[in-house]
DNA sequence: TGTAGGTATGAATCCGACT
DNA sequence: AAGTCGGATTCATACCTAC
């Protein structure tokens, strides 16, 4: 019930529509130099109710004229959130590289959960990397505004020798950028320069696994910093809409390689 | 053994010399309306063999001239760290008003522990305030700076009614400000502005409480703004130290009231 | 082309109404 | 009564429209 698309023919990017957890374990051990995704969070509001909602309905104005799709898996309790999360970060573990780089997001009130979840799956927890969205969060009247997302970092036993990463470049630990609601496709859609800043520490051809693929900005970074990568969603409209992206993100002259 | 000092003599700022532990079920029950405080982090390297080394050790280059004195209460592991930050975050919670704030400094590494000490506690965690110490942070090879340190905010109940609180204004949700070494005389002290800053949701006149004082930032921070403060540090040099910052933080004409 | 002014938006949260 | 539901609210910023 999955489905394999080789975007340029070359292994260059390779996306499948289905569910992680049946995929994940069928890609090659040890091939991956970095995990690099945005999971849904399951989070929102103080009480399991304000979780039910949908995520449109949770996060979006009722009179909002630009109108995300929904997106599954949204819905888990902490205790499901966190068993599952182990189980993908386990087998996204199971796939990667000596010293490879896990870069995964979490909002603040998920983030104890991930990092047990990071650490439960196998990987050592290196970090946390606040996304500082500035003044285009929500504010919230006679409070601190919620205004940062997280990066957790983490890799695959030691941070390995420098031919492992990219340049051993020293990279910041914070990253400042506004929400842009207008170049958004997906609700949760991560800014591409933030992307590609995340891919830093993986060398040139190494190959970077997005297991919650979404639009596809994953994908965008990885075919526009020349490394290889694999991405796997679930609902098949964004995965339609990761195809194109990504398409489109290659350098027309390598386009023109499988032009008839 | 404790030590009591009500520095103005007018009960505006009292400064305890003794455990917390012991001190905090002393205190009025229902009186605080913000706790505001740095604990010991207890976080160390990645093995116990870190941990068992002292601050100084840890966090100083051997070669560096600025050296301060270690402090108490770092050397515990993290499920006494768990134990302890409970006991403590759950007796402040008794001494809490409602809708009282509290905001509790942790590192990226104790975040998660923090978190369920704050909850454990009884107070309603709230969010996530990351303080962006910028490029004063010790930059790292290939990887990721860690140049960040994390303000856990909470409230004893609900946010409560706008006359609980200070201004019902929106504040924002992040700090970017360098360690200014030289200034300090702790080694983890906290930039005053930031202090200042996070007592901003504390109504004038209201009480703020640090059972964990060090050099006094917190209690010099309340005094300027005209809050009224209780702190409590088990060291006594530091005790010293607190005592007299805190005094020469008072306006003159206040402590001209005072003079013989 | 440039500027000014109006409007839509945000990985929320609060709170009243209802079951 | 605890649990559930869903509309109202916050404001800096980006975007759009008008002149």
């Amino acid at each position: 019930m999955t489905e394999r698309v080789d975007i340029f023919g070359d292994g260059r990017a390779v996306i499948y529509q289905g569910d992680c957890l049946e995929i994940l374990p069928t890609l090659a051990p040890g091939s991956v130099n970095a995990v690099v995704t945005d999971p849904p969070y399951n989070s929102g509001g103080l009480f399991r109710s304000d979780r039910v909602r949908t995520t449109r309905d949770k996060y979006q104005h009722t009179d909002t004229a630009r109108l995300h799709a929904n997106f599954s898996g949204d819905n888990r309790d902490q205790r499901s959130f966190l068993a599952w999360a182990m189980v993908w970060l386990g087998m996204s573990q199971q796939l990667a590289a000596p010293a490879a780089m896990l870069a995964m997001f979490s909002d603040w009130r998920q983030l104890p959960l991930a990092t047990d979840a990071v650490q439960g799956g196998g990987w050592i927890w290196r970090g946390i990397i606040p996304w500082n969205k500035t003044e285009s969060a929500r504010p919230q009247r006679g409070w601190f505004r919620s205004q940062c997302e997280y990066i957790i970092t983490a890799t695959n036993g030691t941070l390995g020798k420098e031919q492992d990463r990219e340049a051993a470049m020293c990279l910041a630990g914070m990253w400042s950028e506004p929400i842009k609601a207008s170049e958004k496709v997906h609700s949760t859609e991560k800014p591409l320069d933030l992307m590609k800043w995340l891919c830093g520490p993986v060398r040139s051809g190494g190959l970077i696994l997005d297991p919650f693929m979404g639009s596809g900005t994953t994908g965008v970074a990885a075919v526009q910093l020349g490394r290889k990568f694999i991405g796997i969603e679930i609902d098949p409209g964004y995965f339609k809409i990761a195809h194109r992206r990504i398409l489109d993100a290659a350098p027309l002259f390598t386009q023109r390689t499988n032009d008839p």
